[in-house]
DNA sequence: CCAAGAGGTATACACCTGTAGACTTAGCTC
DNA sequence: GAGCTAAGTCTACAGGTGTATACCTCTTGG
């Protein structure tokens, strides 16, 4: 038995609710099954967290406030952004991201808006401020509803014509899409 | 009360669970409510359907069906596919599209997987059959992806970056994408 | 050494879930 | 008009949901 520490008993939940959000959405995960990976009692989780809605807004902030942003070159940043899109959702990949976590919890509204302040806050945020042109405000709003496209259609839908598809010819594509959105 | 007609209260079941589907996705809707919407008893929706598995198939088929490609010339396929794709996904249009069916139930598994089946046999298909290229196989996958992100972001996340920009502006960055992506 | 308080648990409630089996009732045919 | 069959309903079950209240127990400070 893990000895008393408040501090390292939160951790764990925290890190047992990442994982069972992002594996399945915040509708489908119950208070229980998060506790019990924790090693812990339901009701521990909603003391520390006041409720399972508390405890979802803490998992967005420590999820998105990681920097995922992957490099400062506003020249390289389209064909970053897709190489790194086309690895994460590759059918062998680990399943940990924060488009998961958003795309599978999305449908329930409290936890959608949850996650639109969260991607606001942070995602959004880190790649406008990588672009130059500060006037082109749509550009990284629109990069994101692309990645969350492809996440959707790759990974929670399992599209056949995507998974069977060249990777670097959906690299390419993806980089020409990115570069539209965030040029100019 | 409606007169016995099975016909009839089959494409009233139909129907309700379309419009509860599309609302809130396959698994934050029950069967006694889809029941109730048609003016029925839960036990009659598994009586026709089998499941709620059975019955969400037959509706994804049905809405998927329909013809939604909206131009037969591959010209101007990217402008009408931005164009409309912006007005539907606008604040205050409609919300019964099956993109929105999709996405708000894709987390579940096995609504996925009939989902994706659906998907490809139609709309993949329409968006295929249009192009005159039929080497370009991942460019109507990831027009689709394109379009479900969109509509991800601004509907069910409602991204407040997209329901100000201005529209115009939205929709030409969508079709010089889907331009990039159904060209040659 | 022992009491106080923090860390954690047990029990319970009110409600909802999909669906199986037995039942009733309305409408059409003869 | 009687009777059969299709259309529809009732009851029930086994389990799961979030969370409020009351409780226990381990660790630490005096």
């Amino acid at each position: 038995m893990r000895p008393r520490n408040a501090a390292a008993t939160r951790e764990a939940i925290l890190n047992s609710a990442l994982e069972a959000f992002t594996r399945a959405g915040y509708d489908a995960v119950g208070v229980r099954e998060i506790a019990e990976s924790a090693g812990v009692t339901a009701m521990l989780v909603n003391r520390y967290f006041g409720s399972k809605e508390g405890l979802f807004a803490e998992v967005v902030e420590a999820a998105m406030a990681e920097r995922t942003v992957l490099t400062d070159d506003p020249a390289t940043l389209a064909a970053d952004i897709a190489a790194v899109l086309v690895r994460r959702t590759a059918p062998d990949a680990g399943r940990l991201d924060p488009f998961l976590l958003m795309l599978r919890s999305a449908p329930n509204p409290r936890a959608a808006e949850i996650l639109r302040a969260g991607i606001e806050r942070h995602v959004e945020k880190h790649l406008t401020d990588v672009l130059p042109d500060k006037r082109n405000t749509e550009g990284p709003a629109l990069a994101l509803a692309v990645i969350a496209g492809f996440w959707v259609m790759r990974t929670l839908i399992g599209s056949t014509e995507l998974a069977r598809a060249d990777e670097g010819v959906l690299e390419a594509k993806l980089e020409k899409v990115f570069a539209v959105l965030l040029a100019e």
